[in-house]
RNA sequence: GGAGAGGUGGCUGAGUGGCUGAAAGCGACGGUUUGCUAAACCGUUGUAGGGGAUCAAACCCCUACCUCGGGUUCGAAUCCCGACCUCUCCGCCA
């Protein structure tokens, strides 16, 4: 959410914002509406004044005066019960509409329309693979494909997994399952061990407010399970979370934190649920769009400071870039573009893993600034300590690894021409020393 | 699932219709005292919105908030209804 008070001093820029998101939002129309609830706050805040002075006159007042004190209080209550029902009426509208209004985008961000307008800002290979060169002439054969590689090895399993639970659904067998798990494991370590992130455990399942202060509804509703617990009896229906972010955003919901406490960074691996809903057709094959998966995930809550905001944006950049680079895939960092960028984000890293089978870069992590968007929309701030004033605080958000999507670079990268796959020289000692699968 | 009890400020806890934004204690902050520490003493100490003053802040005024929503009343922390939440006991299950 953004500030109602920045918006009414300049408009405009967050009319070109909205435009540079392509979102649309009215925003004279919330200006409008904003400026009579305003007119009416204020009208009802005089009218408050006149009874509760009339109310302290009553009491001392005995006899026909009390009775005449009183006929005049009923006067001026009648009039506040009237504009007490403009505000019922403004109020809900005018937060709903600044729900709806976007973070404008640094100016620095490209603008653009969509994710093929976004800008490589660099890229990284390992010593033996290099993605200008086809496959065969990096390692002297024609690669297979995760999918092809999976079923061969017996350890990817998807008419089983849509047996189960339908499409998108897969079931990852032996050392297949233990690979997603080391990959897990390990950026989950070097994030709590090596950058001293704080490790938590965080609720999949979690109420309506905490995905509205996240920022992912009200408009990302249909790409959320939900789980209907109103229909039996229940108070409030609960939503399974598509990534740890939520969880940890949700940590520190209406609370005033202590300036010197921040920043806060914490690191949490969960399992993540998406209903990919308008995704039909796009990615059916393997497991790069599933409905289901586990993500080491990284948040940090800073002070109110844009140089901050940066600099953490870059840290949390880095430590995904040092896992994969611990896992020796090739990648590239892309700056996203204007029309590329969530409602809620300044700015925006995409990773992209390089897949052999898709013969491109993909995403495999999305790296976030939000300014104060989503923590005044969970209401969290800090008490800054030289003022003592409660200010918003900052957050930003970052993929340490998500799996399975990652173990298609590492199969389709690490193939051998026999179809086993080399075990990444980090993970075998989470794979009991293992040296190559299959 | 059955039966009870209860939700007041950072915390503990008083308050059953106007003088209560709320006693008291604790904590925190500032100060005095002190060789240092401790103790003692004095003072300050919620949040949000609006208005005024100001270059800006400090500052001043008003309004709202005693879980939330409705109701009664001229007037509600206090009375009534509903919701939500917490705790205890029993049962059931992991």
């Amino acid at each position: 959410m953004i500030d109602i008070k920045l918006l009414r001093q300049d408009p405009q820029r967050f009319i070109d914002g909205a435009a540079a998101k392509r979102i649309e939002v009215d925003i004279p129309a919330l200006l409008a509406d904003e400026a009579r609830l305003l007119e009416a706050q204020r009208e009802l805040q005089e009218l408050r004044t006149i009874q509760n002075s009339a109310g302290k006159k009553i009491a001392k007042l005995s006899g026909q005066e009390k009775a005449a004190a009183i006929a005049e209080m009923k006067q001026a209550k009648d009039r506040a019960k009237a504009v007490e029902d403009i505000i019922a009426q403004l109020e809900p509208k005018v937060a709903g509409l600044l729900l709806q209004v976007p973070l404008p985008p640094d100016p620095a961000v490209p603008r653009g329309q969509t994710s093929d307008d976004n800008v490589e800002v660099r890229r990284w290979n390992p010593p033996w693979f290099d993605t200008a060169r086809p496959f065969a002439a990096n390692k002297g054969f024609q690669p297979r494909t995760h999918i092809e590689l999976g079923e061969m090895l017996g350890l990817l399993d998807i008419p089983r997994g849509v047996r189960m639970s339908g499409s998108r659904s897969y079931v990852l067998w032996g050392r297949l399952a233990q690979l997603h798990q080391a990959v897990l494991r390990l950026a989950f370590d070097f994030m709590v061990n090596q950058q001293g992130f704080t490790p938590v455990s965080v609720p999949v399942l979690v109420r309506d407010n905490v995905l509205v202060g996240t920022g992912f509804f009200p408009f990302g509703r249909e790409q959320v399970y939900q789980i209907k617990e109103t229909d039996r009896g229940g108070s409030q229906d609960l939503y399974v979370t598509g990534t740890g972010e939520a969880g940890l955003m949700g940590l520190h919901q209406d609370e005033i934190l202590d300036g010197d406490s921040l920043p806060r960074r914490y690191v949490t691996v969960s399992t993540c649920f998406r209903r990919e809903a308008g995704a039909a057709g796009k990615d059916t094959a393997g497991i790069y769009r599933i409905h289901q998966f586990d993500k080491v995930e990284q948040v940090v809550v800073c002070k109110n400071s844009v140089e901050e905001s940066n600099k953490y944006h870059e840290e949390i950049l880095a430590n995904a870039e040092a896992v994969l680079k611990a896992f020796e895939l090739p990648y590239r960092i892309v700056v996203v573009c204007t029309g590329d960028l969530g409602r809620g984000q300044a700015k925006k890293y995409d990773i992209e893993t390089w897949m052999p089978s898709r013969k491109n870069y993909c995403e495999t992590h999305s790296a976030s600034k939000f300014y104060e968007f989503q923590a005044r929309r969970m209401n969290l701030r800090y008490k800054e300590t030289a003022t003592k004033k409660n200010l918003f605080c900052h957050t930003l958000n970052n993929t340490v690894i998500a799996s399975p999507r990652v173990l298609i670079p590492i199969m389709e990268l690490y193939q051998n021409a026999d179809g086993t796959i080399t075990v990444p020289k980090v993970l075998r000692p989470y794979m009991g020393g293992k040296e190559r699968i299959g």
